[in-house]
DNA sequence: TGAATGCTTTGATGTAGGTCAAAAGGGGTG
DNA sequence: CACCCCTTTTGACCTACATCAAAGCATTCA
């Protein structure tokens, strides 16, 4: 096994219990370290792929932030997630054999390619992969449910609220802190995942502050309150 | 193989094109034969299963109509999804082993079950069982990113056009009429999928039956100009 | 270092859709 | 068959958020 192999060994990856090979005995993350042969980087700006492109590999985030795009033929488009190290990217694809959305990197990123045909061979073979593989699609489409019920049913502050506790809540899981943080994405981007015009994402983060929730300055976050911005969440009105 | 057997094989099934066995090969339908042993039926308002619920069996609906909804932890819910023939219920509960959402009959309707642990099990003997598996788990994320760009950028009456255009081409790919057919759910639970009020929903009805586009009588729908319907989704506003 | 550019904030005003209310159907049930 | 209850429609009014506008900051690049 060659240095560059062993660079990009899931089984050496301080990620490996966020990601693909989640719960794998030894014995098969060995076979998962065959799977991933290749890290792209990715600029700022730049796109991991675009709406139409043939699914050839899924992508696990290694470092970095990435957002996918869902789009409508008259040009809309919507934020449909925000994804960060350990998330699995693609998904979408396996559908129709194209990719269905964009996603496009917001700071500069690392990604592992995981080539699905091969994914899908190997998770025949290993019981758990297969089943880790199932649940990541599962959680996926819980948590786009949890979208739904956002867009559907949350004023601004509540869907604000919710997305500040969802990101303090990923950052935790991967080790950093719940509390501060700097976000990735625009005022812009926020608002289009939110359903929200931009002015008003604002207008809520400047509210938020006065009422001593949370200090915002800029991309950097600090949540003071987070027991009240969760009471907040609950608050729908009369 | 007794007539009970008979009655619920998959390769005799009329939904088998549209539903988990799609694409399989003679030999490899007559394994999944063997998947589904029961069916279940369901008095119009029944739940199939509820949050919380631990996860046995999938559900792939027979005949009926349902609704799946989101719930929220301060009892806000939000109607997910509207199911017909052929669609593959509980996706959902894969992720942590217990549904997420609840699962209602609008009518009265009949689900296949599908025991889960032999559904991988069987899924690692048969390539294309397992793709068409992952296939249908895509289609439901690819779905879900629809739903969040109808409910974060859409106008009301671009949502409803958007939902009747959706009903329509999925009534056709089972065979049913395009243009005509009976609305299984209320104004209020079609307001909920849609993020707006039933009063809207109403309302937007109504102008669509003015500008001749639909005929409406109560659950009766008749799609007088779906190109035009199709037009007016496009019309975000200036 | 300074100019340019892209974000963000904040204020003033407009409007789509929500809320409240009432009446009219319809469908199921005894 | 008649009653009741649930759904739907429609009108009048209200509000949360969008839109428009302008100024203030950061970051970048020359």
């Amino acid at each position: 096994m060659d240095l560059r192999q062993l660079r990009i060994a899931c089984s050496s990856c301080s990620l490996r219990e966020l990601c693909l090979p989640a719960g794998l005995e030894a014995r098969e993350m060995a076979r998962v370290d065959r799977l991933v042969n290749h890290r792209r980087k990715l600029r700022r700006g730049e796109h991991l792929y675009r709406a139409g492109n043939p699914l050839a590999v899924l992508y696990a985030i290694r470092s970095g932030f990435m957002k996918t795009c869902a789009l409508h033929d008259d040009g809309r488009e919507q934020v449909a997630g925000f994804h960060m190290m350990g998330d699995l990217l693609g998904l979408d694809a396996i559908s129709s054999g194209r990719h269905m959305c964009d996603a496009v990197a917001l700071e500069d990123s690392e990604v592992c390619e995981i080539p699905f045909a091969y994914l899908e061979q190997l998770s025949r073979e290993l019981p758990s992969l297969q089943h880790q593989l199932h649940r990541i699609m599962s959680r996926e489409i819980v948590r786009d449910y949890g979208v739904m019920l956002l867009l559907g049913t949350m004023k601004a502050e509540e869907r604000l609220a919710a997305f500040l506790l969802n990101l303090s809540q990923r950052f935790a899981a991967r080790g950093y802190s719940a509390t501060e943080f700097n976000l990735r994405m625009t005022r812009e981007e926020i608002g289009s995942y939110l359903g929200l015009k931009l002015e008003t994402i604002s207008r809520a983060f400047s509210r938020f502050q006065q009422d001593n929730l949370i200090e915002v300055r800029h991309k950097h976050v600090r949540i003071r309150d987070p027991e009240r911005l969760r009471l907040l969440i609950g608050q729908q009105c009369p």
